[in-house]
DNA sequence: TGACCTTTGTGATACAAAGCACACATGGAC
DNA sequence: GTCCATGTGTGCTTTGTATCACAAAGGTCA
């Protein structure tokens, strides 16, 4: 394989577990401060729904437990959207941000790997309301491929990079078993992928300019114990 | 040279998504550094699996992606694990790092909420071989309390606290809608639970001495696609 | 035994991110 | 128009963490 750097997370000292993005992305944005903006996004929106037009970034910060300057700091790495002694236009302010994330479009993405895991994320209602669609659906095992799984056909993994090219999907996501992790994770890599949201206990290996993200409850729980006692 | 590792979130002082430990722990080891001793605990694992005795802080940075003295100077917080010119004991590190964090046990779980979220993680297989056995099942409706998900008797959320410490209960998994959350966190909070796994996305507030570890796809995806053009 | 090689453990250093504090816009009151 | 209250944007300071670099420790083999 190759061996451009794979380094992940952040482009920060930060190295936290579960993050992994080789953004050998020019982009001087801390990587720790992308990964807040969705946080904005999402109370945003929530105060908008609430009916207010303007928040401060210190009604924000006691919402999301965080200081004042630190949402200020983050939103100048982008711009300066507030009007001073009056706060941020909610609406406004979510809107830029969405603009920023890329969150203002929709976004094909396919699972691999439908066993129970990936059966349960197609099925997760969650994500098209977010605008992540999911569009296909693939597996390995032959009684499996053919199947229709929540609206997808289930095709087999090696006609992979096909379908990517054929519905212009561009995140991953993998919910195989941890032995073939990588093995699929390499096949959205050589099919163009940028982005993925691994499931699988690993930490895979990406090329430079692939973000993956790893969601790992286990891994929480083991952290988590380490402060039970004490 | 840069380095990275990757998993999930974050720490203290970081404020990273997702993350929330008010741990007012005295701990004096850096949250961050508790959080990969779990991805210590993995690779060793592995490589004690594939039948090595004794592994070098290089080959484990290798395979984690990260650089050897990282790792060297995390095992130093809890003492002196290593033979100079050697490496370490992979069995006898692992064992070592299993008993810091408290997994040389098993930890009695519950989950509340028992709707598809619900039902998916209490027939994840993958907590129990990690010593997490969930031992209750809540639910806030009475349509679905009473039933048996996945061998486990679903209950009402107001026996809570008396199912808690009578089957001395450490973790809390929450699987509500986003709306019940931060009410079924309180509740666990005044059950005594001390961390919490929160699949609901939102940032609860918790009290001091608590840790709660956020699961939350979306806002994983949505810090992705920021580098998707570029 | 001693020369040599490897790899640890750790003080010193470098650097990134968080927080502080204040100058300065802005809007409202009068 | 002037004054005041409010809350932004940001340079500077502090804190926290990653990395460097090297002395000391163990192993090996002549």
């Amino acid at each position: 394989m190759d061996q451009r750097a794979f380094w992940t997370c952040t482009a920060r000292p930060m190295t936290t577990p579960n993050i992994s993005n080789d953004s050998g992305s020019p982009s001087n944005v801390p990587e720790v401060v992308i990964q807040r903006l969705p946080l904005y996004v999402r109370a945003l929106s929530q105060f908008s729904d609430s009916g207010n037009n303007v928040i401060s970034s210190e009604q924000l910060g006691r919402r999301l437990q965080m200081t004042p300057a630190q949402i200020r700091k983050d939103l100048s790495y982008f711009g300066r959207f507030g009007k001073q002694g009056r706060g941020y236009n909610v609406a406004s302010l979510e809107q830029r941000l969405r603009s920023i994330l890329g969150l203002d479009r929709a976004w094909n993405t396919t699972v691999i790997g439908m066993g129970r895991l990936g059966r349960a994320v197609v099925s997760y209602p969650g994500f098209a309301p977010e605008g992540f669609n999911i569009v296909a659906a693939f597996d390995a095992d032959d009684d499996i491929v053919g199947q229709t799984i929540s609206g997808l056909d289930v095709q087999s993994i090696s006609a992979l990079s096909e379908i990517v090219k054929e519905k212009d999907i561009k995140i991953g996501i993998v919910t195989v078993p941890v032995e073939h992790a990588q093995e699929v994770i390499d096949a959205l890599v050589d099919a163009g992928i940028k982005s993925i949201l691994n499931y699988a206990p690993l930490s895979p290996k990406v090329p430079d300019g692939v973000t993956v993200r790893g969601i790992d409850p286990v891994l929480s729980l083991q952290s988590m114990t380490y402060y039970i006692n004490e």
